[in-house]
DNA sequence: ACTGTACCCTGTAGGC
DNA sequence: TGCCTACAGGGTACAG
């Protein structure tokens, strides 16, 4: 479910629930999601206060006062509820107030203003994990993460120098973590569009002999970093939501320009192309074969 | 070193 | 209606 956009949405809408707040306790309804949950997880989030919410990649990072980090991942279907007095609100575009599933409620965060931060994940491929602040970027989840492609690091040079002699498509390519961290199946074949790139083309395509970018890494940089400002300030994008969801949700799915609108037209002004679909990897591909090339 | 596939788990949509 | 299959925003463990 949730790529960079939809996860950067749960930490605005969070943040402002969590931040400051002292965990009075940690429910922990099953035991393990993805992977098992950290050792004595109880006692280790028991009276933290919360310093910090981030994002790193598709990660949720919260800071706790006694030195440790909670980060969690959302995996596919992973959502966040705030109920407050037993009633769900609704403070930022993707977290949901569902508050209908309880079958897949798995981790309440009690805090001490009487707000619980409600964790559900029915196919539960997300996961939590705690470990020391100070080794967080040495951490084997962190230490080979790509560059942030809203921060600096993301330029034509970068992943020029990246993709070099790298015979993998360029669907391949953006989805990979270690290249550029927090890009999905969404939003690559959005960005691709974009750029008017075929994700069949070859990754080693956007640096020339001497590993300068080529005219086509310069298209790409822009797009993949307009499509993720556009969706963020959207609100992320919201597929496949569940029947009794009844909390606000994102918006950027009714933008998309090819992904999952398979035979419709391409959006592209001017183009009379039709949106096609293919599988890199395993995962589907949506693309317009009349103007990315 | 790279690449494709199977797999983790549950729910939903669509064909018959 | 029910049954079956394919597919879904994530990542990892393998086999080749």
């Amino acid at each position: 479910m949730p790529e960079l956009p939809e996860v950067e949405t749960v930490c605005r809408g969070l943040a402002p629930a969590v931040v400051g707040g002292r965990i009075e306790r940690i429910e922990i309804r099953r035991a393990n999601l993805r992977f098992p949950f950290p050792e004595q997880f109880e006692a280790r989030m028991q009276a933290q206060t919360v310093h910090s919410l981030s994002r790193r990649a598709k990660y949720l990072i919260m800071g706790l006062s006694g030195g440790e980090d909670l980060v969690m991942h959302l995996g596919m279907t992973g959502r966040f509820t705030i109920v407050r007095d037993g009633v769900p609100d609704t403070p930022g575009d993707y977290v949901y107030a569902t508050g209908a599933d309880p079958k897949h409620d798995h981790v309440v965060l009690h805090l001490s203003d009487g707000a619980q931060i409600v964790y559900n994940d029915p196919r539960r491929f997300g996961f939590m994990v705690m470990m020391a602040h100070e080794a967080r970027d040495a951490h084997a989840l962190f230490r080979n993460l790509g560059t942030e492609p809203l921060g600096n690091g993301w330029s034509a040079d970068y992943i020029a120098t990246r993709a070099r002699g790298k015979t993998v498509n360029l669907k391949t390519l953006l989805m990979d973590q270690r290249i550029v961290a927090g890009l999905g199946n969404i939003y690559v074949s959005e960005a691709l569009h974009r750029a008017g790139l075929s994700p069949n083309r070859r990754a080693a395509s956007l640096a020339d002999r001497k590993g300068r970018p080529t005219e086509r890494a310069h298209r790409l940089v822009p797009a993949v970093r307009e499509v993720l400002h556009q969706a963020i300030a959207a609100g992320g994008s919201t597929l496949r939501d569940y029947r009794h969801a009844d909390g606000s949700s994102g918006a950027f799915q009714e933008a998309f320009a090819v992904y999952d609108r398979l035979d419709e037209p391409c959006r592209r002004t001017g183009c009379a192309g039709t949106v096609r679909r293919v599988v890199h990897s395993g995962r589907a591909t949506y693309y317009c074969g009349a103007c990315q090339r």
